[in-house]
DNA sequence: AGCACGCCGACT
DNA sequence: GTCGGCGTGCTC
């Protein structure tokens, strides 16, 4: 590049490239949904200083200003020197993020297939996207603790709360991996105590001067864990999620991020907070899907938690009474450590399922005569008794009698629910709501007749049946209000109600000291769902909503009412238990090569046209077949999702299956750069989804 | 994702 | 004549 210029401009230009190879190039991540990081010389007017990955930067990006964060160095660029941009400013005075906390998202966008900038943005509180000069991060250097209760940390304060042998076992396999990595299984029976296994070991990690991170899969777990954790550990605990007020969660994202908070208690998107001193983590119902995120960064909290502690080098206890299949494959071929409390703590006995064949019985209110007896039995003897019903609304379906129509929302595939109060006729997919008609729509009829029936009318039709007794119903729809599942719930547990019902809301946590009776009212749509993990989720359901009778002296007894009474899944859940049926799901899965045995990819499409997603998948299949490690992948469709319209948007995908993890990732990561390079109608939406959790 | 540029239709 | 529709292409 030199021969043709004059000798002056050849000393130009080698000053030039001297400069440039003094100059260290900043490898910068900007929050867009490109594969790249971008680089950037340092600014002009800066004093030296040390380039530390995980500091914010503002750069100039397009025509705009943005936010980015320092990634790496180098020595050189792949891009034109002319190209090269300065940094504007520099945001903090020290990183927010460690080289570890770094490490971590960036490997979670890339197993994810994510771009670096939006996961790392994702896992920043807001206030630190923009462009706040001074975050409060660096002003509070000085800034102390809350006001510390004296205390040697939890285990002196523990003597009252005496483990059982399991729990005891528990406690000191995990406590002996204490600075390694080590994944356990907490396999727990309902009222078996797993909380105490955690006070236990966040106590000693409290005490050792470091933090324990806690996930939870839902919101509405927080506040009696929060209060359980706090009343019995000394330290700082802080509370990460979503509907926190946003000064508060900064707040709380600083005290974890300075070190001064001991336990992080928080929902998914916590598992990527910094935490300096992490020295355990723990993952609550792991067997939860809400772990894992379902749009936009598709990530599975429980498989970072797995990750990072890998990563930071300590041990992580994914708990649940109900494994998922995964973890259960995992601590089954001893890749977990597998920690088992079978036993309920106290003196609280195992609930006993049994089915009930419903076929040709006179059913009142969807119940039949055994379960109805059986519930003035328990009344009589002052006992309280949960019915689930995982159906929402008043019915499910409005019909009309003359001509056949159905309720349907115009925008989804999908029927239109019926509640009363309030009254709406709405699409759970995209909460349209419709006024309520009065006649048929297409032949005027006014014969139009509910069928089918969800909780508000199972609440309805019940009170008749037990005039004398206290009827609580809990779901989203009763509990909306702030405030008013703790309520209901306090009813339920001062003797004040005798017969709770409700959706899956009552499967997760509660306690319900006084039930003895639990009736499971119809899951029988469940076990022909057209999704694989169906059955594995009907079980979960079961055990959960079973896990709910005879936590105190009396023993519960649980009636699962189906028209299926054959069904091998039931058979083999009351036959062999919880992990009877696991095993007997694992051969199944094996012999399918489905997951834990084959490794799943979801490419999925979405377009207002219908055969706009097609055309793009049928592409994407093309490409597929150019990349060398497509001779080890099955790849099926495309095909419509199920549900395939929801809110005016067609939804179709391919089904990639690999038996081997590695080989599907490097398959993936040279896919998605392919991807981006189609050309493709702007209203398209496409994104792909790692071991993913939902079919559609 | 934004945001600019660019090339065709109906409007003060 | 131009205001503005959204197709196309780029961001160090």
């Amino acid at each position: 590049m030199i021969e043709k210029t004059s000798d002056q401009d050849v000393q130009l230009s080698t000053e030039v490239t001297n400069v440039l190879e003094l100059t260290v190039i900043l490898q910068v991540a900007v929050d867009v949904p490109l594969l790249t990081l971008f680089d950037y010389l340092p600014p002009l007017v800066s004093a030296p200083m040390e380039w530390i990955p995980g500091l914010r930067l503002l750069v100039p990006f397009g025509t705009r200003q943005r936010v980015g964060i320092l990634m790496g160095i180098a020595a050189h660029s792949e891009c034109a020197a002319e190209r090269l941009k300065r940094v504007n400013a520099v945001l903090d005075a020290m990183p927010l993020l460690t080289a570890l906390d770094l490490q971590l998202i960036a490997w979670a966008a890339s197993y994810y297939q994510q771009p670096v900038g939006e996961a790392l943005f994702t896992a920043l509180p807001p206030h630190l996207r923009k462009k706040s000069p001074q975050p409060p991060f660096s002003k509070g250097e000085n800034k102390k603790p809350p006001l510390e209760k004296g205390g040697l940390g939890g285990i002196c304060e523990t003597g009252e709360f005496a483990l059982n042998a399991d729990q005891d076992a528990a406690v000191n396999a995990i406590s002996a991996a204490l600075g390694t990595f080590q994944p356990f299984l907490l396999d727990g029976v309902t009222g078996s105590g797993k909380t105490e296994v955690y006070i236990q070991l966040i106590s000693q990690v409290i005490a050792a001067g470091q933090q324990a991170l806690v996930i939870v899969p839902e919101i509405g777990l927080t506040p009696q864990l929060q209060h359980r954790l706090t009343s019995r550990l000394s330290g700082v605990t802080v509370v990460l999620h979503s509907r926190l007020k946003a000064s508060e969660r900064a707040r709380n994202w600083e005290l974890a991020a300075l070190g001064t908070a001991t336990l992080v208690l928080g929902t998914r998107s916590a598992i990527f907070v910094p935490l300096p001193h992490l020295a355990l983590i723990v993952v609550d119902e792991e067997h939860d899907q809400s772990l894992k995120q379902q749009d936009g960064f598709r990530y599975s909290a429980r498989d970072v938690a797995v990750r990072r502690a890998q990563l930071v080098g300590c041990p992580v206890v994914l708990g649940s009474a109900t494994p998922a299949l995964e973890t259960f494959h995992n601590a089954q071929r001893k890749r977990y450590g597998w920690l088992q409390l079978p036993r309920r703590a106290g003196v609280a006995r195992p609930p006993k399922i049994s089915l009930l064949d419903i076929r040709q019985q006179p059913l009142r209110a969807g119940l039949s005569m055994v379960l109805r007896e059986r519930m003035e039995t328990e009344l009589a003897a002052g006992n309280q008794i949960l019915l689930f019903l995982n159906r929402r609304g008043y019915a499910p379906v409005l019909m009309c009698h003359s001509c056949g129509w159905i309720g349907s929302c115009s925008h989804c595939d999908a029927r239109l629910t019926l509640h009363l109060s309030p009254p709406k006729f709405w699409c759970h997919h995209c909460e349209r709501t419709q006024p309520v008609p009065q006649h048929c729509p297409d032949c005027k009829s006014a014969d139009l007749r509910l069928l089918g029936r969800g909780t508000e009318r199972l609440e309805e039709e019940l009170q008749p049946l037990f005039p004398e007794t206290t009827i609580v119903r809990i779901d989203s729809d009763s509990t909306s209000r702030q405030g008013e599942l703790k309520r209901l719930l306090g009813a339920v547990k001062r003797g004040e109600v005798q017969i709770v019902l409700g959706t899956q809301m009552l499967a997760k946590g509660h306690d319900f000291p006084g039930i003895t009776l639990v009736g499971i009212l119809d899951l029988d749509g469940m076990f022909y769902a057209n999704d694989f993990r169906a059955t594995e989720r009907t079980a979960q359901l079961i055990v959960q909503v079973a896990g709910r009778a005879g936590r105190a002296e009396r023993a519960g007894q649980v009636i699962l009412q189906t028209r299926h009474p054959e069904h091998p899944l039931l058979q083999s859940l009351l036959r062999s238990g919880y992990h009877g049926f696991m095993t007997e799901a694992l051969r199944e899965r094996e012999a399918a090569e489905l997951p834990p045995f084959a490794h799943l990819a979801l490419l999925r499409a979405d377009a207002t046209d219908e055969l706009i997603p097609f055309e793009f998948l049928r592409e994407a299949k093309r490409l597929a077949a150019d990349i060398p490690a497509f001779a080890h992948m099955l790849i099926l469709g495309p095909a419509a999702s199920p549900l395939a319209r929801r809110l005016g948007r067609y939804h179709a995908q391919l089904l990639v299956q690999c038996t081997n993890r590695a080989q599907l990732q490097r398959f993936l990561k040279q896919w998605r750069i392919a991807l981006h390079k189609v050309k493709i109608n702007h209203h398209l939406h496409w994104s792909i989804d790692v071991d993913p959790q939902e079919m559609f």
